[in-house]
DNA sequence: CAGGTAAGTTCCTTTTTCAGACTTACGACG
DNA sequence: CGTCGTAAGTCTGAAAAAGGAACTTACCTG
């Protein structure tokens, strides 16, 4: 496998594994969404080397997840911040998390809890289907070939 | 980070990346869920190399992701089939593969399109709220610590 | 001017991964 | 009977990635 050319295989999912489809990625992630934006807060929490931080974030704003933006001029210190395009892996994260609190749970109960501001409550997240609403389940889809697979194929 | 801890840290997402979140493991399980389940199939439709193929396949074994089921008694042959706890990775899989649809797609179009029998329509994956059924989206979900995680913290 | 802070970079060691050959156990072919 | 083919692995040496820790740059503070 190359891994470098593995954003242009004609399938989303290793797409999508090209970005966020290793161990670090996915915890720096974790860390955006619970509002961490600096090299050193990265750093601190996650007990990451200084260097492989330095080269996923380089990573995840080439591939437009983060923005760096200067939050100081003198001296320059930037800070990374979620795009749009990093904003919409929300639901990959919150899938991950869900299956863990399902499955991986211990006798201390879940680790976070989360609120729905729209409605007030304390939920889970729930896949459904686009078209009819109703939750989704493996056994019940079907996948056909897409143009861009049939294309690719030839 | 100890990797080999991974799944007992304080966080739902951690514990899910200890088990999925590496490149060849989501691979694997894209091919589960498009029904493959032997040895060979994986390997040649992957091109991983055998010896992490077997490797990654115990690991989802001894998760309980996959069990190992005999097909032949002579010679012993096995093949590898999802448990409930791993067709309910499939959220994750989806949420992956939207993802890729809709940020990382190209001009040739969707590489697969999924249909859900139960209303025979082309779909997309939504993640909703379990307790309203609205979208979800980042900035709407506040985060709290639950039981979980304040055992651990003190 | 010594000490601290933020954001990296550099260097060297250890661990993983990779590519490909080898193994085991059987069935079919000539 | 010996050889070929197949399925599911294991083994091995070389290459790539990750880990640990010190170093750098540029400023600010007392």
């Amino acid at each position: 496998m190359k891994w470098d050319t593995l954003d242009e295989e004609p399938c989303s999912l290793s797409r999508t594994v090209a970005v966020v489809g290793d161990r670090w990625t996915l915890l720096i992630l974790r860390e955006c969404f619970l509002r961490v934006r600096r090299f050193e807060a990265f750093q601190s929490s996650l007990q990451i080397t200084r260097h492989l931080l330095s080269e996923r974030l380089k990573k995840l704003v080439r591939f437009g997840i983060l923005r760096r933006v200067p939050y100081s001029e003198a001296p320059k210190r930037y800070e990374y911040i979620l795009t749009q395009k990093g904003l919409d892996l929300y639901p990959i994260i919150m899938a991950m998390v869900h299956w863990g609190d399902t499955h991986m749970g211990d006798e201390r109960g879940r680790p976070l809890l989360h609120e729905h501001k729209t409605c007030g409550k304390l939920f889970d997240p729930v896949m459904v289907c686009s078209e009819c609403g109703e939750a989704l389940n493996a056994k019940q889809v079907h996948v056909h070939a897409g143009p861009g697979r049939k294309e690719a194929v030839g």
